[in-house]
DNA sequence: GAAGCCGCGTGACGTCGGTCACGACCAAGG
DNA sequence: CCTTGGTCGTGACCGACGTCACGCGGCTTC
């Protein structure tokens, strides 16, 4: 059967195969059923806005499948604070608490997403112990991970070094070893890049071809070559 | 009856005259009631280590009184990333995930402490919602609070921006209305506030001069006046 | 009172990186 | 064919701020 956007569509919690640990909607059959009878299901073309920024939170998104990234901007700037990933439920933290969101939310891909209005998904988290347990642990690895950004901002001056930092994450996740080094695929500009590492899109350039002249990395078409991951790890270490 | 270091002990939560909303220990009397059977109260001078960075979790602190510094260093550097407030639960975020501390907790005074262990934490989590909403509500918070550090951060780019920004914070939390404007007490020495602001103590004593020039601010003995909040907010936003 | 130590003020210097400006390259579309 | 628009590369300039260095005042400790 042929889907919008060529997209592999979820419609049924309880029997999706994409649930796995540590995702929010890893839930017993019970509390799944339940979040069958609550969710909205909607797909979303690229570059969809979810919510924006300073808005008052109407219910959270649960991402099935895609890519969203969050944004927050200030006089023209950008600053993408996170590329969210499928099983992460977006908005959480400001429904929760009613105030507005902190931050905007952008598909990069056609994406699926489950949507649950305010009250009933404050209501999931008061009659199902679970979902709050679920909940908090998204939230403490939001925590955590802005966490671990805030260091990255605060303790290493250089622009560098966190753009290193970036590097590995990207081998980390999206890596694929080969006999030259850890090929990872190029999924964002310039410009995003900046954006993600809080500087500009001439930095990120001459940062690249440094990199390049120093044997570091290589750039093969549409992919990015790690060649030498020991001596990035240094440069975030030191 | 005299206590240790002056503090005003609270043993029983139940009847603790000091929770209110949004804290963590505002729970019901039967939660109430369990979490006195779990908690341990502790008193600490000023400078106890609590946890540190990298460290395993072994359970999570509750401050009933007194101020805690959260810091994260590396190579000699350290950056403040929040003082927390009474009310606060500490180190859920890493206790929840099973992950090492990200940050350090340092009192900054005499502090009283409620300690719960790991096991006696989760327990009391999956069997009282009512706890675990209170732990994502105070998780989103500290979510919300880091991603408003993150946008600082990344977006405005002068030191001078940032430590405006602190100021107005001082402010709204414990400034006082005067004929002159508004007196905040003076806290922290340069050095820390350096380390709040990502910054060197050197660059907090030459933009406290450059505000003393402009009329923002004057310091009177161990209190420091706001003269002009407006224009203090004004480059805030712009 | 002398000797520390600590927090603060200030000057000189270097550099990272933001800003501006311009040109090359590539795709889409009239 | 030429235009338009987006991304990338690079050079020139300069301002903010980190670093080093030193002096000063106040506070403890012997």
């Amino acid at each position: 059967m042929p889907t919008p956007y060529n997209l592999d569509v979820h419609n049924d919690c309880t029997d999706c195969n994409v649930r796995q640990d540590r995702m929010f909607c890893n839930l017993g059959p019970e509390t799944l059923a339940f979040l069958d009878g609550i969710k909205f299901t909607g797909i979303y073309p690229k570059g969809s806005m979810l919510f924006v920024e300073g808005e008052f939170p109407r219910g959270v998104y649960i991402l099935c499948s895609g890519r969203v990234k969050l944004t927050t901007s200030a006089e023209g700037k950008t600053l993408i604070v996170k590329v969210a990933e499928v099983g992460e439920i977006l908005g959480a933290s400001s429904t929760i608490l009613g105030k507005p969101f902190e931050v905007s939310a952008e598909t990069l891909e056609p994406s699926q997403l489950n949507f649950i209005k305010k009250d009933d998904f404050l209501n999931f988290l008061r009659t199902h112990a679970e979902v709050s347990i679920h909940t908090a642990q998204q939230l403490s690895e939001k925590y955590q991970a802005a966490q671990r950004d805030l260091r990255s901002r605060g303790l290493s001056q250089t622009t560098s070094v966190r753009f290193a930092r970036l590097l590995l994450e990207w081998c980390a996740a999206g890596g694929e070893q080969t006999a030259q080094g850890i090929r990872v695929p190029l999924l964002f500009t310039h410009e995003e890049v900046a954006q993600m590492t809080g500087t500009t899109r001439e930095t990120i350039t001459r940062i690249l071809s440094s990199f390049k002249r120093k044997g570091l990395i290589e750039v093969k078409g549409l992919s990015l070559v790690v060649l030498d991951k020991s001596k990035l790890e240094a440069m975030t270490a030191g």
